[in-house]
DNA sequence: CTTGACCCTAAAGTACACTACGGGGTTTAG
DNA sequence: CTAAACCCCGTAGTGTACTTTAGGGTCAAG
């Protein structure tokens, strides 16, 4: 059975030393075996553990979410709902978050549309509306 | 001339003391003058500068990019442009974050679909998603 | 056998925007 | 006059996800 150095698991992940000694931290990642010197020693899943993280991060997981994921598995009753729930409730927070940035770009777009990017500061429109008297 | 403390000012804007005193620190508001006692002594403007903060936030600015934009009055050759050009800027981050929102959402969504909702974790499509070999 | 690349730890730093704490002075209503 | 409510300051803590630093062992190649 190989085992891997950190570097190694680093290598084969993109992730930094640093990244993967701070999710064994954070119980994103077991404690490996050490060697006698007291590196760590990999086994060869860890990489594909890692790449479920990365994966989950880039699906909008955040670290604490990503390690309830993963403990699910050591839930006896937890099943395949468990895991759609949170997945539908990361949609929902994702799709909360779209409709703010939009209200935003769309707020901001007004005002760049009144702007015609001429004229001194105190005859701009987008800084006149921020200074408006109503909060 | 009527003057605010600081309880005052927090009050007229919704924002805590605290959360003032730690804007004048970040070169937000300026600090104001003060009584013999040591209390700030707002002039009713800096309700409005206030306003204007909580308005930027609410676009989306930083406090450092709000901090610029104040700023901008005291350089001698700002106009209208320069506020237009940040506020373009603001949209196209903002849109930036929206289209990565957008596929997050998307790529989760199919996920999603997958899956009945039934069966034990180790038969979950969702999971063998994130689990796949390759990154 | 030495040098460079690699590994170890604990603690501190980064960015963002606050919030809280501890300890003490001031103002105001009753 | 006293007690509550308010103000002051500096420092530290919050949450997220890392990164950096400092100081020190280990391993592989030449």
């Amino acid at each position: 059975m190989t085992t891997l150095t950190i570097g190694k698991v680093a290598q084969a992940t993109g992730v930094g030393v640093e990244t993967i000694r701070f999710y064994e931290r954070e119980g994103l990642i077991a404690p490996p075996p050490r060697a006698n010197s007291g590196y760590r020693q990999y086994p060869t899943e860890t990489v594909k553990r890692l790449h479920f993280i990365l994966r989950a991060k880039n699906l909008g997981f955040t670290l604490q979410e990503i390690v309830e994921l993963l403990n699910l598995r050591a839930i006896p009753g937890a099943g395949c709902a468990d895991v759609q729930a949170r997945a539908e409730a990361k949609i929902a927070d994702i799709e909360k978050r779209i409709m703010h940035l939009d209200a935003m770009r769309l707020a901001l777009g007004a005002l760049v549309a009144q702007c015609h990017g001429e004229g001194p500061l105190n005859e701009c429109p987008i800084l006149d509306a921020l200074n408006e008297d109503e909060p």
